[in-house]
RNA sequence: GGGGAUUUAGCUCAGUUGGUUAGAGCAGCUGCUUUACACGCAGCGGGUCGGGGGUUCGAGUCCCUCAGUCCCCACCA
């Protein structure tokens, strides 16, 4: 083996053998299935830490799951991420000087497929470099002909169902992107703004048009000026005093001369403002729905691009919003309606793709009824046939679906499933089919217009776990893996995806989408702060590969990553994973370097160690097995750390170093190790994979993939175990001995040992040199010797001094022991004076109480003996 | 406004149903050119478990309360 571990190549190296070898690929039908489907990355993404995070997850349970046996499939794929992709193609148009609209629909949509054959691979690639273990030839895009039909055929089902209809409705509206939005597409962000006064006169009133002519008046304050063109009422709260009287009156919109009702309304907050609200319908949610209880007329002012319309009044009728809202202002202050202005701070939506300013805007949109289709899905939860981990996200996902709103589906955009909605050009009749038909169901007329929007990315989305198995059709895939196992994903897409998989899955399919729904936090930088480009505090997934390599990666996240919070990283957090590569680089190297083939042995003959790491081998395979099974992977990934570094290579590499029978030791050694590669192989795949071949563990052409994961399996007698644990605690006292009166390791000792302990009198020899002692004498149990000792559980270490001691630094040392032991017996002689915790405690805590207690005294005996010595 | 999380060593976090003198990694300190590894080895120091109150023989763990930090949802015209 080389000196250095060459990642890089290594990893391309058994990449490409993995997925060239079909090791990713299985077929349907054989075994118990275990299948997930991968959250699908926006093609137009790079891979991110998230990713990365998300993926490592996915990769150590499949890759897990399938060294049990089980029959995998880890379906990828893309999502073609509507706004997002139209985004990118439309920028890069723009730097040619065009627009969309001067290509027409047709060709830009073709040029977003280019788009994504040219780039729409690169996050694929990189999903490589990462190991996933993901089946590239069942690889699916959320746009690609079987989705499509899967999404044509759901939206039909819906609508013949009546779940999907078309209504007037308030949206988020982007002018930019010039499409609807939905509300979790909208973000929020503080804004500070102006709040207007605004003097709308009473009708009937003293007539007058400038200065303060009007002497009766509603004082209205509004931050958006610009829509009081749209205004068709003014409202107060029902419980108002100051203003009951003014209920049912009508004032005058000021610059319109349109006469508006005075209207009351709860929705109105008595203490905010003026008290007074104007109300505009068509332009703001509230209003909209203070409009439809109130049935006010709705005037849409403004044109999607966010220019004001005919409506508006000639004079403003083409102004941009924000240039209306300036004249308008003017206006008012000219016509002597404007009383004052205050500085307000408030939130103000912008579109989370191109953060232009959100309009609320009424338009024709396609919803779906969501009450009926959250109603199974609430239940599946709650019977327990879809489980959360951890459970406590049950809550949340219960609270939304129990006050769901009806999803807006249909976007004004080019890029997506063009929604299947046909009009008949002559009798204007709606069909919906999977379909275009020939000609209308009606009148027979050969002529019909497809609606012009497509749907929202997600409406896919939701369909992903069975679409991707070829749902509609009922084909072998679908009938083997479907329902998936585990969906692992972050919170922040609880709503938008995981919650309408589970609706679509159950009434699409009649069965929850996947059993487990495994949530991990997100990656934040050190500061806690989300990981943004503006920010600059990404860490690149990739650049950590270059520099550490993906096990590297793969193992540190895996081990700073917690399912129950965020998780916080910075660069440094890597090493760990790749000081970990470069520790089991050369611990094969030196089992490589002794020249011992793995072979068989005889149970039966080998040593306290030797039986000793079988069995802690066993133990760590248990455990990290049953940390798997509880999506632990952190405490997994540290079980597995601990086994390899702890006990192979601090405890046990040293052991062979002086180990009786080397041939022996170095058989067990290999067959440990080869457990060990198996059992981290989920975290680290390469280099297990790579060891395992250069030690010649596995046959060329064969794969630690498919090697069988570790299960105990060595029938040893455990008190084995525990017998080198109390010996490595003698020779860990010792250790701290020498460190304690500072005599170097290179010094050899005269140790003695104060034993019960019988067995240990056959262990003579490995002890002497694994303490470096020039003698190891054992005196019975309790012997005291003048002697600096520690106590151990197999007994007493006394270390023979035969260099000098610094006696005045020795004496206060042990001052200050004495002085904090005597603080622990105060302690403890309190605890087992008191009856009600000998009598309460279970026997087992009281026992080991006094046992400590005693130990305790002993120690402090010893001390008081070394006292003398040293004064 | 509604909901959730979190507060344990200098830092990042474990601590499962209450039960030994609360753990790990990193950082720190001390020693070590021990022929696999200084990305290492050995040892050491460091915590009134956010504050207060309660239940209990016993609380980091359960209950109440206050405070800090963070996130999500809704949102004031």
């Amino acid at each position: 083996m080389d000196k250095h571990y060459d990642a890089k190549s290594v990893e391309q190296k058994w990449y490409k053998f993995w997925e060239e070898g079909g090791f990713f690929h299985e077929e349907p039908g054989q075994g118990t299935p275990y299948s997930v489907v991968i959250p699908p990355p926006n093609v137009t993404g790079i891979l991110h830490m998230g990713h990365a995070l998300n993926q490592t997850i996915q990769d150590i349970l499949v890759r897990w799951r399938r060294m049990q046996g089980r029959n995998v499939l880890w379906l990828p794929g893309t999502d073609h991420a509507g706004i997002a992709t139209q985004n990118v193609v439309e920028k890069a148009l723009r730097k040619e000087g065009k627009r969309r609209q001067d290509l027409g629909r047709e060709a830009f949509v073709e040029r977003v497929w280019e788009w994504k054959r040219q780039y729409g691979g690169t996050i694929v690639h990189q999903q490589r470099m990462l190991g996933n273990s993901t089946d590239w030839s069942r690889e699916r895009f959320t746009f690609d002909e079987g989705c499509s039909k899967a999404v044509a055929k759901v939206f039909a089902q819906l609508y013949n169902e009546g779940l999907v209809y078309k209504g007037n409705y308030i949206v988020n509206w982007c002018p930019r992107c010039g499409t609807a939005l939905a509300n979790d597409e909208v973000e929020h962000e503080p804004n500070h703004g102006h709040f207007w006064y605004v003097r709308y006169p009473v009708k009937g009133s003293a007539a007058g048009v400038k200065g303060e002519a009007y002497r009766d008046y509603v004082m209205v304050a509004t931050t958006r000026p610009e829509t009081l063109p749209g205004d068709t009422a003014v409202a107060v709260n029902p419980k108002d005093e100051r203003y009951a009287h003014l209920v049912g009156k009508e004032v005058i919109l000021p610059l319109t001369g349109r006469t508006i009702p005075v209207i009351s309304d709860d929705y109105v907050d008595k203490e905010f403002g003026t008290g007074i609200v104007k109300i505009t319908p068509a332009h703001d949610p509230n209003d909209f729905l203070v409009g439809k209880r109130h049935n006010l007329a709705e005037i849409n002012i403004m044109n999607g691009d966010g220019t004001m319309n005919e409506l508006a009044g000639a004079k403003y009728e083409g102004m941009d919003r924000f240039k209306c809202r300036e004249a308008i202002v003017a206006d008012l202050e000219e016509g002597g309606f404007l009383d004052h202005i205050e500085d307000l701070d408030n939130q103000v939506g912008h579109c989370y793709r191109c953060h232009e300013t959100v309009e609320s805007r009424l338009s024709k949109q396609w919803f779906v009824k969501m009450a009926p289709l959250a109603k199974p899905a609430i239940e599946a939860v709650k019977n327990g046939s879809v489980r959360f981990v951890p459970k406590r996200w049950e809550n949340i996902y219960f609270n939304w679906m129990e006050n769901i709103q009806d999803w807006c589906i249909s976007r004004q955009l080019w890029w997506g499933h063009r929604i299947p909605a046909y009009t008949c050009e002559k009798c204007g009749e709606l069909t919906v089919a999977e379909t275009a038909p020939d000609r209308c169901p009606k009148c027979g007329h050969a002529h019909l217009e497809q609606d012009p929007d497509v749907l929202d990315t997600w409406f896919s989305s939701w369909l992903w776990p069975f679409s991707t198995l070829g749902w509609p059709a009922e084909t072998d895939d679908l009938k083997f893996y479907y329902p998936t196992c585990d969906l692992v994903t972050a919170q922040d897409i609880i709503f938008f995806w995981v919650a309408r998989m589970v609706m679509a899955g159950l009434h699409f399919t009649g069965q929850a989408p996947f059993k487990n729904i495994v949530i991990h936090g997100i990656v934040r930088d050190a500061q806690g702060r989300k990981m943004s480009k503006s920010l600059g505090n990404s860490l690149d997934p990739l650049e950590l590969i270059e520099a550490y390599s993906a096990d590297a990666l793969r193992f540190s996240i895996a081990l700073i990553t917690s399912l129950e919070c965020d998780t916080k990283v910075n660069k440094e957090k890597f090493e760990i994973g790749r000081n970990f590569c470069t520790k089991i680089w050369n611990v094969a190297r030196f089992i490589e370097m002794q020249g011992v083939k793995r072979r068989d042995y005889d149970i039966s003959t080998l040593t306290a160690d030797e039986k000793h790491i079988l069995v802690a081998c066993d133990k760590a395979a248990e455990k990290v097995t049953e940390l798997l099974e509880q999506y632990r992977i952190q405490d997994g990934a540290l079980a597995v750390y601990d086994f390899i570094w702890t006990q192979i290579c601090d405890w046990y590499v040293e052991y062979t170093k002086d180990a009786p029978d080397k041939e022996r030791a170095f058989a067990v050694l290999n067959d440990v190790f080869f457990r060990a590669l198996k059992l981290l192989h989920p975290y680290m795949p390469f280099i297990t994979e790579e060891i395992a071949h250069q030690l010649g563990y596995l046959a060329e052409g064969e794969s630690i993939m498919k090697a069988e994961y570790p299960v105990p399996a060595n029938a040893i007698d455990p008190s084995v175990y525990d017998f080198v644990n109390l010996k490595r605690e003698a020779i860990t006292a010792l250790r701290a001995l020498r460190a304690e009166y500072k005599v170097p390791p290179s010094v050899f000792v005269k140790v003695t040992l104060a034993t019960g302990n019988k067995e240990i009198a056959g262990e003579l020899d490995g002890l002497k040199k694994a303490m470096r002692a020039e003698s190891v004498e054992l005196v019975p149990a309790g012997a005291e010797l003048p002697m600096p000792s520690k106590l151990t559980k197999l007994g007493t270490v006394y270390l023979s001094l035969e260099g000098l001691v610094d006696k005045a630094a020795e004496l206060k040392r042990i001052e200050g022991e004495l002085q904090k032991l005597a603080g622990f017996i105060k302690g403890a002689e309190a605890k087992l004076a008191n009856r009600q915790f000998v009598e309460h405690a279970p026997e087992a805590i009281v026992a080991e109480a006094r046992r400590k207690l005693e130990e305790n005294r002993d120690k402090v005996a010893q001390l008081e003996k070394l006292r003398k010595l040293f004064s």
